[in-house]
DNA sequence: GTGAAAGCGCTAACAC
DNA sequence: GTGTTAGCGCTTTCAC
């Protein structure tokens, strides 16, 4: 009993003479039962029924080199956006449709670049069939890793490596970012707003950038004045409203590059006593609920599936699993009218 | 190149065969090199290099047994966990701590019951040595899961289901909540408080019920008047304060039995004009630094090394994977002045 | 010190 | 339909 696991498990083997029938035929059973009689079928249920028989994963594994599970990579820096519902909503995709995939979630949690190596060991090794990883920063590691190691990945955002080295495209899923900022500027536009904000997300992620550029697409020859970084929280964005409001008091809209910013900016506006969307409307984008119609007015937003992104990625890994080719996935943006703007 | 993992990967063999050596001493150098010849390990090393060979974990540990990974179940409800600040500092105890044992983390995600014949199957399955678990309700599903596939675990906090069936210890790691809430009760009596109330955590859970049979341990007879449950957060503080305020206006402290509730105690103990500490002495529970030290006045606060515990519930189920019993460990507490009492 | 050989528990041809 | 057999890639006695 010294043994690490407890006890000696049964093995095929013994659910075979138990049952009085060969491996194989255990096995066929344990996998399906296609193409067994009924009568053994149930003789060897009853038999892993009795003996609590649980199949060997590495045995499996070793000969079908497939294990049933995929990685989800989590970045330290990262960590915390399982606080935020946007992230929290996209694993959840994942989940129910890895579940649907009869797979396993597996949360790798890198907490630093000198877990990078024990990370690739941990891919290469075999561990997993595959993984999902989100990119949120240009200067990630991760993608290198799992090229190293050869582990189909797909990612959950646009890569902005992929900038630089146009040869390598990676399979990712990605809402219309650029198109959706795009609707929303018009939208503001359609409401006869002149001056009309930009509250811009990092510019070392994508997604903020393709909005960005969205709403420049719109606005040729606009003042940068009009535009302010903040980070995706409602703390930057409130900031970046005092800056803009700041340099230019006469702005009568704002479009936010996501609903959280949008919330703070709702606020510092709120403070100031202009109204919303009387004096400035407002625009923010996610669509995420717990936000979106939680402020006071609720907020127009551009709608993106999120949960469905999440779903997508796992469905596109599935397709690189069979050895069919994967392309990046840019699911469309809806505008959703609420009372902001 | 249809298979599932890209291309085939070098082998111990073609290891072996590049470096002119036998696969037992690839085997002995890829595993530390003890007893093999400085010669042989560097050309084993050198192939290695070139080949750019990694163990195949399902082989290792269909022999060995063992896989290097430990799995970290969080059940679906308590996912939102991952914002308490309390959860994500014991999980990168335990992070840390695999770490420094060179094993794998790997987070469980049990998205509600359906899913427990799937956790079951890969707990049960041998992905990973051992589990750590968090017993936050008492009708949790998981102990009986555990125990069933036979699969060492270690929890965090007293589970609640012991105290109906005395036979059956598990390993877990707790602060000492009994002991904690007398001190602070304690400290309270010492500044000559008089009505100290005591807004307690969910009636489901043990630490909370722990921390209030402390409160009742120095105020026997006292009046159930001045306990109000709350539900660990922030939100449920300040009402459970209302309450409280509601009931017994004359009541000058309050034993909060976690720093969230107490933040939250002291928002609505302002917004009613009531000086702390003069007024009402405040005590929280758990010394989270971003919550405890960044109120106003900051939380005098009974300290538990969260990380810690962390670490400690890894090393009891490393001491549990080589067949060394286990108990469970109590870790002491530490009353930490501050401004609130 | 190093190599040869025997499995770990399972699946998948291939016979029957 | 069912059983027999040959590995999957690795570790680990046991000889040498």
């Amino acid at each position: 009993m010294s043994e690490p696991t407890s006890g000696t498990r049964p093995t095929l083997e013994a659910v075979a003479e138990r049952a009085g029938v060969s491996r194989a035929t255990v096995s066929r059973v344990v996998n399906g039962g296609a193409g067994v009689r009924q009568v053994l079928v149930d003789k060897v249920r009853k038999a892993v029924e009795e003996l609590g028989y649980i199949p060997n994963h590495a045995a499996r594994t070793l000969v079908t080199r497939r294990n049933g599970a995929v990685a989800v990579i989590i970045a330290e820096p990262e960590f915390r956006i399982f606080s935020d519902p946007f992230f929290e909503q996209q694993v959840r995709g994942i989940s129910r449709e890895l579940t649907a995939h009869d797979a396993q979630l597996v949360l790798l949690w890198v907490e630093g670049p000198g877990d990078h190596e024990r990370i690739a060991r941990y891919l290469g090794g075999g561990h997993v069939d595959g993984a999902l990883a989100f990119s949120l920063h240009n200067d990630d590691e991760l993608p290198e890793i799992v090229r190293r190691v050869q582990v189909p990945t797909v990612f959950g955002g646009r890569p902005g490596w992929e900038e630089a080295d146009g040869a390598l495209t990676v399979p990712y899923v990605d809402c219309d970012n650029r198109g959706g900022a795009r609707a929303a500027v018009r939208h503001l536009r359609g409401l006869g707003r002149r001056s009309i904000a930009h509250i811009a997300g990092p510019g070392d992620q994508t997604s903020a950038l393709d909005r960005l550029e969205g709403y420049r697409d719109e606005l040729p020859g606009g003042d940068p004045g009009l535009v302010a970084e903040g980070a995706f929280t409602e703390e930057s964005g409130a900031r970046a409203m005092g800056e803009l409001l700041q340099r230019r008091p006469d702005l009568d809209a704002v479009f936010a590059a996501n609903d959280l910013m949008a919330s703070g900016a709702l606020r510092v506006l709120r403070e100031r006593g202009l109204r919303v969307p009387e004096d400035v409307a407002l625009v923010g984008f996610d669509d995420v609920l717990s936000v979106a119609e939680a402020t006071d007015p609720p907020l127009t937003t551009v709608r993106q599936d999120i949960e469905g992104m999440g779903r997508l990625m796992v469905r596109i890994l599935m397709r690189l699993l069979d050895g069919e080719g994967a392309e990046p996935v840019i699911t469309p943006t809806e505008l959703v009218r609420r009372a902001s703007a």
